[in-house]
DNA sequence: GCAATGACTGGTA
DNA sequence: TTACCAGCCATTG
């Protein structure tokens, strides 16, 4: 199975993060891809977008708080369901408070 | 090898 | 606040 464009390093890296997003806490695809210290934000959702259906994607939103367009409602309903910190009107996410540094709880 | 594309980001208007 | 532009990085045609 090798040539196969399946579970590389690096999406393993990117899955195993998003996986251990805490329900209510959310990260940006930059942040993702600075944590995992390669790549950048375009190669995270391209990850995502193949392999993101294994994971919750909808932790996994833009630096504006907004989630992926392809699935805006859809995600924006999972985290308010997890009680996400939405900003007032309820259509974006607080990444002020939301936003997760990783496995380690900065404080 | 070059050009186009994309689940992005930051800055300016 | 929203809208548009330029930059970044890997994959695809």
């Amino acid at each position: 199975m090798l040539g196969r464009v399946e579970h590389t390093a690096y999406v393993e890296q990117v899955l195993a993060v998003v996986e251990a997003i805490p329900p209510g806490r959310v990260m940006s695809y930059g942040d993702i891809a600075e944590y995992v210290g390669e790549g950048g934000p375009r190669q995270v959702g391209r990850v995502m977008s193949e392999f993101g259906g294994g994971v919750p994607w909808w932790r996994v939103i833009r630096t504006d708080g907004s989630p992926p367009p392809s699935h805006e409602g859809e995600g924006l309903q999972r985290l308010r369901a997890e009680g996400a910190p939405l900003r007032p009107g309820g259509q974006r996410i607080d990444m002020r408070a939301a936003r997760w540094e990783g496995p380690v709880a900065p404080r």
